[in-house]
DNA sequence: CTTCTGACTGAAA
DNA sequence: GTTTCAGCCAGAA
């Protein structure tokens, strides 16, 4: 896989935009598959700036290892995140991905 | 320059 | 099972 030589946020930006519809992955994925592992928060804050970026990035499906909707409350409506992951087929309650194991998608098993 | 914060994670108690 | 602590890095004040 090339990843852009640019900074950290472009790799976050490419892995989640990789990420297919239908699955979630997390932070801790995304940055370990990057080498950095630690930096987890990072990625995490890279979404952040993501909601400024033209490039459309899927930060929807980026949840936190417990697989709970951590940045929900960063979305213009802290319901979108949820609805959006139900609308692609992922059932949520609680502000918590069920059976999120089962839609977990990590980069660094499934991509490779 | 220093200090603080954060959409996190893993280990320790 | 829960709660607490430390580490990691980028940006803003």
């Amino acid at each position: 896989m090339v990843l852009k030589d640019g900074s950290f946020f472009e790799n976050v930006y490419e892995v989640v935009k990789l990420v297919p519809e239908g699955r979630v992955t997390s932070y801790g994925a995304i940055a370990r598959y990057l080498g950095a592992s630690r930096s987890a928060r990072v990625v995490g804050w890279a979404m952040q700036a993501a909601h400024t970026m033209l490039d459309q990035v899927p930060a929807h499906r980026v949840l936190n290892r417990q697989g709970m909707l951590t940045g929900k409350q960063h979305y213009s409506s802290p319901t979108e995140m949820q609805e959006r992951l139900e609308a692609e087929g992922i059932p949520v309650k609680d502000d918590q991905v069920q059976n999120h194991e089962q839609y977990f998608w990590d980069p660094n098993t499934e991509l490779l």
